[in-house]
DNA sequence: ATGCCTAACTAAGTTAGA
């Protein structure tokens, strides 16, 4: 296989961040990117503007809210599935897969699942339930696959700068974390947390009480790989500096590196 | 227990994010 660099990245708004995506598109040139938030109905997807930066795409828009996209560097990805089996026609929560570039991926944007108690919170774990009876027989596939995007869960509480003001959130709730323990069990890799075992690594910064400037971060974008792909992990991390950017969106994203030979 | 900040929709105020 090639060396792919695969990225994912919550934009919490496509059309107010599109110029900060093309030019981080254009310094970093990965190879594949999913995209959450898009906040645009299918009709507003730039696809014009995608394929001027080189890239091919898929969308999965919604008005004002949710939405997800594939782009895929020089080629088009390949649609495989929209929606999860049983969850087809839930547009909230939208599921978008694609055949890039030898690989297979999913994006997906997990339902948030606040206020915690409560309906949403039900909606979310129920979700979560479809995605890992989806998953099981995909992570012993043959074909490697990806599963990437905003899964709207802090793992553990060293994926948290301090879980104080968080405690009754629904991303840290112990329902959310067993679904994301039992997703990883089918035998998932982590990439980030399986390559940096030991190093505080966050993703998302709200925009309230200057939480970059103090580096208040959350981990709750994962790039998930499947037992055929995880020998090609190569490394992991995530573009912390676009979060500084003016009108920045509050996830910066998250890349992993694959070698074209297996690493172990 | 709630607001803080930001975008979208729409036209000043709400919804949603997480």
């Amino acid at each position: 296989m090639k060396a792919l660099k695969i990225a994912t990245f919550n934009i919490n708004g496509l059309r107010a961040r599109l110029p900060n995506l093309l030019q981080w598109l254009a310094r970093e040139r990965p190879d594949i990117v999913c995209l959450q938030e898009l906040k645009a109905q299918d009709k507003q997807f730039p696809v014009a503007d995608f394929e001027a930066a080189g890239y091919g795409s898929l969308h999965h828009g919604q008005a004002s809210w949710n939405g997800v996209a594939i782009l895929a560097r020089d080629t088009q990805p390949l649609e495989t599935r929209r929606g999860l089996p049983g969850a087809e026609d839930d547009l909230q929560s939208p599921y978008l897969e694609a055949a890039v570039h030898g690989v297979l991926v999913g994006c997906l944007y997990l339902p948030n699942g606040n206020p915690q108690p409560g309906s949403k919170f039900d909606y979310k774990l129920a979700w979560f339930e479809h995605l890992i009876a989806y998953a099981e027989p995909l992570q012993a596939s043959e074909h490697p696959m990806v599963l990437a995007g905003d899964f709207n869960v802090v793992p553990t509480d060293f994926d948290i700068y301090n879980t104080r003001s968080w405690l009754k959130d629904a991303l840290l709730q112990p329902e959310s974390r067993a679904c994301y323990q039992r997703l990883l069990a089918q035998g998932w890799v982590d990439s980030i947390r399986h390559l940096y075992p030991e190093k505080r690594v966050y993703i998302f910064w709200d925009y309230f009480r200057q939480h970059w400037q103090k580096n208040s971060g959350l981990r709750i974008d994962h790039l998930l790989l499947n037992t055929a792909l995880a020998p090609y992990l190569k490394n992991a991390g995530v573009d912390a500096r676009v979060r500084n950017e003016p009108h920045a969106s509050d996830h910066a994203p998250a890349w992993i590196e694959l070698a074209g030979r297996k690493q172990r």
